[in-house]
RNA sequence: GGCGCGUUGGUCAAGGGGUUAAGACGCCUCCCUUUCACGGAGGAAUCACGGGUUCGAUUCCCGUACGCGCUACCA
């Protein structure tokens, strides 16, 4: 296995760095708060970008309409920008593929579509949600619980392959709404060489026929992450494990649509888990320990589910702590800055199982970054910390000795309200001047501390 | 159920045919310290199981178990 990737990393870094320009993705769908497993997907996009000389885009995925969620968009980019990952394309940082949001992009899939149902690789269905439903209660067994739309039943079905071409013509002309499936050929062997797998195979005849375009005219995920893919000319697609069960399809479509030779480089990356399997937005409020990057209120709900950085994290050691759940430079190194890790991240040392989230490891390294950053970067942001709990400080200069007196003791931002908050109570505020006024220096109430 | 991906201490992990199997978090003990924290020194704790291959497997191969993911006109 460890061979096989070494074998199978080389050749691709030849190739990422001599063929053509590197240009990733993240794709994410704007429905709610961004999850950590996402922003880890979006560093290691941006990591690889970078170290490569490489664009980073950022591509929205909105194609399913009723899964629309106000702000979420904007959430994402607020999130980026907290997190310091700025792509260099994008909705709102423009760029010469767009439109950035494959809403926008609408008509451009439809053609795709058609040309696969002419050639053959793809087929019109006609098929009501009660007749899938009904179809999926007919093949139910206990051998076989969730039944899917594949070989063996689509012949069963109303659809193009089953229907006369008269009755298809008028179905079509009759506004019965229909949407298009792939045609999964029988037993056929796709695979494919996964940067940080190795090669991955699947049998064609157990992989079901995915909707390619839906009934109001829009591209499934299927569809449009490969023909933005072409058209966007990404040389390289990351994403989650998740995904790996959909890549024969993803890889047919681009054998048929576009050729083989001109696919992306994938890399399916290991999911972060919680302490009950892939982590989700409840295991932060069972477990008490954030999971988005930012707080996000659901606007239906009014649900707030806090994020990292109001927890009072830094982004670097946010990006840090993301960076090593799967990943390491093979030294002892632990605390890398965002430079260091664009000079040594590499796709063949990200482990290919999954990572539980520990989040005291993730206090620790908050911790170390607070000990290790300057007391300029600090200022702003104690200031706020301070600021959002009805402190206002005036003065700097004591803000910066404070800061540089408690960092060490403080996990979390919002630590330096307990450790320090009482210096700029109004009481305390004038014996603090005077005795600073008296020795023009800081008076240490602990002596340990050289 | 099917398919896919995984499996080194509680967690993150290095390593990889012969090692005392790194390191970090957490935990425990001690030192420093008037307290706490920081810092320092130690400690407990790991190669899922069964077969091969081999002089020798934690490492390679095959099974099994277990975990996770997918199995929507969601991404």
């Amino acid at each position: 296995m460890v061979s096989i990737r070494a074998f199978v990393a080389i050749p691709m870094y030849i190739c990422a760095m001599s063929d053509k320009k590197v240009r990733v993705r993240f794709a994410p769908s704007p429905t709610g708060g961004l999850h950590l497993g996402g922003v880890r997907t979006v560093l290691y996009n941006y990591l690889f970008a970078k170290k490569h000389g490489g664009d980073f885009i950022l591509r929205i995925e909105d194609t399913d309409q009723t899964r629309f969620v106000p702000g979420a968009e904007e959430y994402i980019f607020d999130c980026l920008k907290w997190a310091g990952l700025e792509p260099d394309e994008s909705v709102q940082h423009g760029g010469d593929f767009g439109p950035y949001r494959q809403s926008e992009r609408k008509e451009l899939y439809k053609n795709y579509a058609e040309q696969l149902v002419a050639e053959g690789h793809a087929y019109y269905a006609f098929d009501t949600p009660g007749e899938l439903e009904q179809m999926r209660q007919q093949y139910r067994t206990d051998e076989n619980p969730a039944p899917q739309y594949d070989n063996k039943v689509r012949m069963q079905m109303r659809n193009s392959l089953t229907l006369d071409g008269d009755t298809v013509h008028e179905l079509m002309h009759s506004d019965t709404p229909y949407v298009v499936r792939i045609k999964m050929p029988d037993e056929e062997t796709v695979s494919f060489n996964d940067m940080i797998r190795g090669e991955v195979s699947f049998n064609t005849s157990l992989v079901d026929d995915k909707v390619l375009l839906k009934a109001d005219g829009m591209p499934t995920y299927h569809l449009a992450v490969v023909v933005d893919d072409h058209l966007m000319e990404i040389s390289h697609a990351f994403r989650g494990e998740e995904w790996l069960p959909s890549a024969p399809v993803h890889v047919l479509l681009w054998k048929y649509l576009f050729g083989e030779d001109k696919m992306p480089q994938w890399a399916h990356f290991p999911l972060i888990l919680g302490p009950s399997g892939k982590l989700s937005k409840r295991d932060g409020a069972t477990y008490g320990f954030p999971v988005f990057a930012m707080n996000w209120t659901d606007p239906k709900t009014g649900d707030l589910t806090e994020g990292f950085k109001e927890m009072g994290f830094l982004p670097e050691a946010f990006m840090n702590l993301l960076a090593v759940l799967g990943w390491n430079d093979g030294t002892e190194q632990e605390i890398f800055s965002l430079d260091e890790m664009i000079e040594k991240f590499s796709m063949d040392r990200i482990h290919s199982a999954g990572a539980k989230f520990d989040y005291e490891k993730a206090k620790w390294f908050n911790h170390e970054w607070i000990k290790k950053l300057t007391v300029d970067r600090l200022q702003l942001l104690v200031k706020e910390v301070l600021k959002s709990k009805g402190i206002e400080v005036a003065d700097d200069e004591l803000l910066n000795k404070v800061i540089d007196l408690v960092k060490d003791r403080c996990t979390l931002l919002t630590d330096f309200y307990e450790q320090a908050g009482y210096i700029f109570s109004k009481r305390l505020k004038a014996l603090i001047y005077l005795l600073f006024s008296r020795n023009g220096m800081m008076l240490k109430p602990c002596s340990s501390r050289s």
